[in-house]
DNA sequence: AGGTATACGTACCGATCGGTAACATTGTCA
DNA sequence: TGACAATGTTACCGATCGGTACGTATACCT
């Protein structure tokens, strides 16, 4: 674990390494359990088109429940960078935040073959309390909570964690709906019904 | 299908019939579909706990897709009753049907063992286009959001299009985050944070 | 050159998946 | 009694499930 490696492989910096077997894994393993669903999809099928082996799988991942928890850790980091940037793009102005958040997902719910939130769908897939992939599901939905009611706390609202998990329903009920009824469906509708909400909370 | 049966068999009124194998079969898988979800549980798993076998469940049933959408369109049915009665209980008053239906809703999100909505979940389940199980939940969703928005319409909404797609993502959203936070989750807010979504939609 | 550690492939495991063939048993009716 | 429909019994199918024992290739360091 913490041995030391005293210097680093001659490698240029413009050279081009080989992925490593666990990285092209859980590359594939992401877009097809996204797609597809994590239940769907088995441990053949992820090595075959990743063009690897299964040794190789259990060589750098424990289980397959294990492969599943690594994809949706990975995807908790890109669901928390797409919701800073909308954070970062309105400095101090959280009704700003979450509406330039919703319009983005509202537009990518209308996209043909949108799948909805990978957490989302994970825990639907796996109801049993701890299983690995719920316990990254259930930690990142628990942050959102907070944050949106933060969110709602810093607008001024009289109730912000109603308000807060008003924002959340409106959220999740895109990401399924989404799933549901393709473009034209309700989710396009989320920025605009939650904008009418944050104003019916404010004015309280 | 339409073959007459002349005179009903002698049954006393009160005497006990013994249940049919697919009757067994159905209300055993609908409670472990519900609970667990239709990929994690197997065929075998379902007549042995319906005492039946094997063959038995593929007399009643052609597969085990089928299975599924048999059960969703008795869910389909109980849905509607459970919706219709709402409706019943505030005629004329659509704004306060909204209201019993998702208050409801709300309580039954707060039991322990909540598992969602059995539509919503199985498809999220079967992405699949043209799924048996799928195309039954997707009418469900299809008609349901044409009953609110003419609800919404109803209510004199300015944009009545917009306040019914936005109750059915509070809606969805609270099927999801009943299972996922349980008791003292999001989704014991739905009825409220409907309520302002209806007072802000309908001042515009 | 030789040792060593890392990375990978071939081949295989038992269990379970959804589904079926063939036949025995039962209860209900005419 | 005899026909019939429904169910049970047993045994089986090929495919796929998640997972592993074990041998091989490659690269690096001494």
């Amino acid at each position: 674990m913490s041995r030391i490696k005293s210097i680093e492989p001659a490698i240029k910096a413009d050279e081009v390494v080989p992925p490593r077997a666990g990285e092209k894994i859980l590359r594939v393993a992401r877009d097809l359990f996204y797609r597809q669903g994590i239940r769907a999809i088995g441990v053949d099928e992820i090595v075959r088109r990743a063009g690897v082996t299964k040794p190789s799988l259990y060589r750098s991942f424990p289980s397959k429940d294990e492969l599943a928890a690594s994809y949706l850790r990975q995807y908790d980091l890109e669901f928390w960078a797409r919701f800073d940037e909308a954070v970062a793009a309105h400095p101090g102005d959280p009704r700003a935040q979450i509406a330039a958040f919703l319009t983005r997902i509202g537009k990518r719910t209308q996209k043909p073959d949108y799948r909805g939130c990978g957490m989302t769908n994970a825990a639907v897939e796996y109801p049993e309390r701890g299983h690995p992939a719920r316990v990254v599901s259930e930690a990142n939905k628990q942050e959102l909570r907070r944050r949106l009611r933060a969110m709602a706390a810093a607008m001024g609202a009289g109730d912000a964690d109603t308000l807060g998990d008003g924002l959340l329903l409106l959220i999740e009920g895109a990401y399924i709906t989404g799933q549901l009824f393709g473009a034209g469906g309700p989710a396009k509708s989320v920025a605009r019904n939650a904008d009418l909400l944050i104003e019916a909370s404010l004015k309280k």
